[in-house]
DNA sequence: GTGAAAGCGCTAACAT
DNA sequence: ATGTTAGCGCTTTCAC
């Protein structure tokens, strides 16, 4: 490994000529024209570890997510990733498997390893950021909300909800269920009550209690659930889907049973990337998981170069694509 | 931030002693409890940025891959982050995005951070990876091959692509068409040759050349050559996808112009994580991608634990889905 | 504009 | 078994 010293002594400079002409301080043209060609010749490459070691900081964030299977936290990964490779920083991606203490760990390497902040979608409200937040060292949470003053980018869930839920309605839907995600994560619940509220307000004497499942945010939380509903004695003839997964999960239990939307409506919350299905027959309120990240980093960035204004929340719009074929 | 020099004062030892303590190295029992308890006291986390200065290496290894947004790859990443964090490795995640330049850029931070070893997915054959070679870390190659003699991971890709063409040629299709990844991708080519060589078996004047596509290995690749396919004046009546979004791609433009398979016959090479299908109208060979990175991550700990036998390729084996709706 | 030297927090000889 | 000390590669005062 080739270092600051090798390279000054073949340009016959001192370390710190050599230091300067890397961070671009002021040193004579000649010299920095020998310290380049020296470095070039050498191949060296600044040792990052020493660097970071010296600066109690180094160029790379974390982001911590819950699911990296789940392609709406990828596609946020990839808009993180965007904004900060721009910026010259890289991105260290933790999955936290929705366990609080996999997420404890991932946070106390991010500090151990001096990042200069962290991006976290929460696994649980549980999520305890102080190690990080102590040491100064800025924190945007992103999805869902926490009770620490820091800056956060979620979605417009209840509107989201909201927008699902009247799609079916006014494609002449009655008996709409909802199958939401655990009943302790926010963005779940503000999803359900957009649906409550439509379905409550469309009739009065609504048993939304009947019709509402929690399930897990994941494929096979949505086919559970389906099936529940599908065996009710009175089943509904509409779902919404409270994320992109469970909608794939529901969505698969009703083409296994011939049930094919849109003989029964279905709407989900969160875009579906990979489905083969026609896009005109499930309404999708896409959430922009990729504009989430940018927005998130950016503010990250922000913080990181010193910014000191109160904590602030951006909540994002979405888009309803609604399904054109009605039954 | 607390100090080893902090711990070492409240505990009444030297410095080196905690480091001792936290190293699992010879410390009387007395010792190690005074140095546990102010560690305690003053949450002490050992800073791993000094570190991996001075062990000029650091229990992080960089995961390099073409695309973030394919479940292919962060199935992969799941199952490479499973052997890691098991092992008290970190893993960081890095998207080339396909592009050379970013993953020589990537593969210059892993070396600058002293990353202890990488698993990459090649961009391309392009891929230069004597920057990381040459520092002596280990490096494993993943799901395709390259000219340097490392250790690699990959599929039966051969197999794989005769797998699925013969379970179309047992349903009864003739006409099968391929839809391929980039001409250059030597994964590519073996799936491509798997299925050239079934269908030239099964008819010798098979017109190979008038039924290949060559695509990226994103959906929009798979829509646009099912489109050139279903143009064509003697169109095919069944194809294999070369990849999964390839696959994605091609059932989302048959359903749309209302051809659902099994209508034509389709098999796809990669599982479809997030499809709505009924899984009996398409064949699917599926790669174990999370076996893939759990292996790889394997194998590259134990070259960082100074294993030095010559370097081995393991090729894992598909699994064969078929269709059993047939036309 | 440039160099000398201290120090970021840790580990590993080397002494004791 | 434990302490002392040098040094990993870099940045940055402080002199000049």
């Amino acid at each position: 490994m080739t270092t600051i010293y090798d390279v000054a002594k073949h340009a016959g400079v001192s370390p710190a000529t050599v230091s300067r002409v890397f961070n671009g301080t002021n040193v004579s043209a000649e010299k920095v024209a020998a310290v380049r060609e020296a470095a070039e010749l050498l191949k060296f490459t600044p040792n990052r570890t020493a660097r970071s070691l010296r600066l109690q900081s180094s160029e790379v964030i974390a982001l911590v997510i819950p699911d990296i299977e789940n392609p709406y936290f990828t596609e946020m990964a990839r808009g993180v990733e965007d904004a900060a490779s721009e910026a010259g920083y890289s991105v260290v991606l933790c999955n936290s498997d929705s366990q609080t203490e996999k997420e404890a760990t991932y946070l106390g390497i991010a500090v151990a390893e001096h990042m200069s902040g962290v991006i976290i979608a929460p696994a649980s409200e549980k999520t305890d950021l102080t190690p990080v937040l102590s040491t100064g060292r800025p924190v945007v949470v992103v999805d869902r909300g926490t009770g620490y003053d820091v800056d956060g980018v979620v979605m417009a869930n209840r509107v989201a909800g909201v927008a699902a839920t009247q799609a079916l309605i006014d494609a002449g839907y009655r008996r709409i269920a909802y199958i939401g995600g655990p009943e302790q994560i926010d963005t779940a619940v503000e999803r359900a009550e957009g649906w409550r509220s439509v379905v409550s307000a469309s009739e009065p004497a609504f048993d939304t209690d009947a019709l509402e499942r929690f399930a897990t945010f994941r494929v096979e939380g949505g086919r559970e659930a389906m099936q529940e509903l599908l065996a009710l004695p009175h089943p509904p003839d509409a779902v919404v889907a409270g994320n992109n997964l469970i909608g794939v999960g529901a969505i698969q239990v009703l083409t296994e049973r011939g049930l094919t939307p849109p003989q029964i409506g279905v709407a989900v919350i969160g875009s579906l990337p990979f489905t083969t299905l026609s896009p005109t027959a499930v309404t999708v309120v896409r959430l922009p998981a990729r504009h989430m990240g940018t927005t998130a980093a950016k503010m990250l960035l922000e913080r990181i170069r010193g910014d000191k204004q109160p904590a602030r929340t951006v909540v994002l719009r979405n888009e309803v694509q609604v399904a054109s074929a009605l039954r």
